[in-house]
DNA sequence: TAAGGTACACATACAGCGTAAGTCTGTCAA
DNA sequence: TTGACAGACTTACGCTGTATGTGTACCTTA
């Protein structure tokens, strides 16, 4: 019985297996097949190597869960302190939606780990930071940061489905929500029918611009919570 | 061998298998342990009967998910039309909040599951009627109808993480977030040792209370979007 | 150089999952 | 009386995460 270890007899020089590399594998299978499909065998067989060699770098499969988590929560923007605060939150929403959308899995992982990583608690004390310095109150902080939050992961919830939605349909292109509403009565429930004729099925809706309208409404709403200047 | 059909030789009068009684049991078993322990022989179990005989009565566990989210989408009131927009926005989102929070593995799953059911494409037509007639344009209802279901699940998803942690938390009662952050660095987390030490870990925070604050901020800022009266 | 400890990949095994496939039996219609 | 059928049953397959034990390569120390 031949090993493995060291360099491989007619292989590649084999590139010794660490925590980061696990992570980095698990997260490009998550990308490609949902998290659904992460599997330890998969994950191994990916990195050349079997199922259970995998414990020697990570403590179980929760581990690497919270592992891509975090590394997703490190793509996210910091919110500047200090200047303009409602560009800052505009622009980590947006960094957080691109995220989210980049790796759809992540969406319902992250509100649900326990023990945040470090990533996970820089992001929640610089939106704090920046909230705080602008202006509000730490009640009013915690709303706004709440709001934008609710707001944020609710629409990348849902993006997540409508996308769900789009790729498990036939290579037919047009029809997104056309098909799943299509054969729904006109008459029965006509508010539908006026939508699903109308922008949303076509080509001008932008799903960047329909998070963006309700960014900018909150935002504005929140001005309006600030404390003096 | 004997049989357990008809009348149980020493046992209850047997009520009948059913879709309908199906779907109850997984939904019970779904509020009592999440989704996620739902199996197909736990429920068959609860049932009295063998997994494979559930088979009879749903094409399969994709059919169960579907049935018991169609019933959840069933709880929520569905808004007025005519009368006052905002009132019945506020009464939908309130209901629709409170169903989340009775069955919180729904959270994820009605926003995920192809095929709308009937009260899920109801709730739709109700939605964006109810904005039409108090005076939104189509594409005005599409964004506040979009704002606000991005806020509640959000707002859901936000409470589901948050009681997943408290529940699985030592007897120790007082700590949700607390345990959580207690160890990590004031200093170097100086605003959120701010809201730790704060009222969000005092018995006045409530979840209820947080939630509409967020969405009155939303419909009041919808009101801005309307057409006129 | 020899001995021992450590790191790490390996194989095996187990309980639990969804469900395909086939079988048995009580009930009812012809 | 017979045959069809509904519905519960058993068995089996390929998955899952992971507990457990084994074997080998390497590094450290004597």
């Amino acid at each position: 019985m031949e090993t493995a270890r060291g360099a491989a007899p007619t292989g590649q020089p084999r590139i010794p297996l660490s925590r980061e590399r696990v992570l980095r594998a698990a997260m490009v299978l998550a990308d490609r097949a949902g998290v659904e499909s992460l599997t330890m065998r998969k994950l191994a067989r990916e990195l050349g190597v079997e199922a259970m060699s995998l414990y020697n770098h990570v403590a179980n499969k929760d581990d690497i869960l919270d592992g891509i988590v975090e590394i997703v929560f490190g793509e996210i923007e910091l919110p500047a302190s200090g200047t303009d605060w409602r560009a800052a939150m505009r622009l980590r929403a947006i960094s957080t939606r691109e995220a989210l959308a980049r790796h759809r899995w992540a969406v319902g992982l992250m509100e649900s780990r326990m023990s945040p990583g470090p990533a996970n608690v820089r992001l929640h004390d610089a939106m704090l930071g920046c909230l705080r310095q602008a202006g509000f109150s730490v009640e009013m902080a915690v709303h706004a940061y709440s709001v934008q939050d609710s707001y944020i992961y609710g629409f990348a919830l849902q993006e997540k489905g409508f996308a769900g939605q789009k790729d498990r349909l036939p290579a037919d292109e047009e029809s997104l929500s056309g098909t799943l509403v299509r054969e729904l009565p006109a008459d029965e429930y006509p508010y539908i029918a006026e939508v699903v004729g109308g922008y949303v099925t076509g080509p001008d809706f932008q799903l960047a611009d329909e998070f963006e309208f309700g960014l900018d409404l909150i935002l504005d709403a929140l001005e309006g919570l600030r404390g003096g200047d």
